[in-house]
DNA sequence: CGAAAATTAATAATTATTACTCTTTTCAGT
DNA sequence: ACTGAAAAGAGTAATAATTATTAATTTTCG
């Protein structure tokens, strides 16, 4: 059976997200690694996200200015969007969050997965710039 | 001072949009209504929504497949989303949710103004039919 | 090594959304 | 009701993120 990364570039998108805390879009990993990889698409770097994706490895946390953004860390945890700086940060949470389950009407013969919890505002850095 | 005229289409976008929960893309709401306004364009839809959505009448909910969807219920709920078919549905609390504030840790110099809470998963009509 | 399978670069195509230009509608003040 | 300026719209072109294609390269493993 074929490993999961047998490419140095899939390897490569990974370790950088994984070595990130900016949520970063594809663009921003195609640009980070271009130097390294001189010979990098962006294609590929969409393809790739999409394959860690699909093993579970990397999630898209938001869409932020109509542009997919990124995580590798994959325990629960939830973001804050800046909206005026686009800026995704993380938020982790105090105690288990199982218990936001029982915060909500969920219909029995639903198939809940996972769940995504994104707030919104502004940042420190773009509150003291106004 | 001049505010905003009054539209009709604008208002027809607003109460369709108060009239389904299907959480429709702007596609929809435009083939819906292109019967009763022949000369619609996708492009008003589009800037309706978006006037609509600075003045706090109506929120994108999520982004399935690359298309943004709306709600007309200002309320506070959250939605569940069929990964296999992207249905939105209607999640309502059943409590006050801002104890779900005090789960998470919240850098004291953000200025967090709302949150969305998505579920995914499957159906239950994606459910029976596989 | 060598063949089969997976991956990639480069490019073209797709598609949701936005911008633009000119026309039409709306409405406050007359 | 009439008018003129501001707002809104139609229709079309443009933008930009993402996906598909294809031929070439790389990786795996017998």
């Amino acid at each position: 059976m074929r490993t999961q990364n047998y490419s140095r570039k899939r390897q490569a998108i990974y370790e950088l997200l994984m070595s990130t805390d900016t949520h970063p879009a594809a663009d921003w990993i195609y640009n980070t690694l271009k130097p390294k990889y001189p010979d990098l698409s962006l294609g590929t770097v969409y393809r790739n996200l999409k394959v860690l994706e699909e093993n579970h490895m990397v999630r898209s946390v938001a869409v932020v200015n109509g542009c997919e953004r990124y995580d590798a860390r994959m325990s629960q945890h939830s973001h804050f969007v800046c909206r005026r700086c686009g800026k995704v940060e993380d938020m982790f949470h105090k105690e288990d969050m199982s218990e936001l389950l029982r915060c909500v009407t969920i219909a029995k013969d639903h198939d809940v997965e996972s769940y995504n919890l994104i707030f919104y505002g502004h940042c420190s850095e773009c509150l003291s710039a106004e």
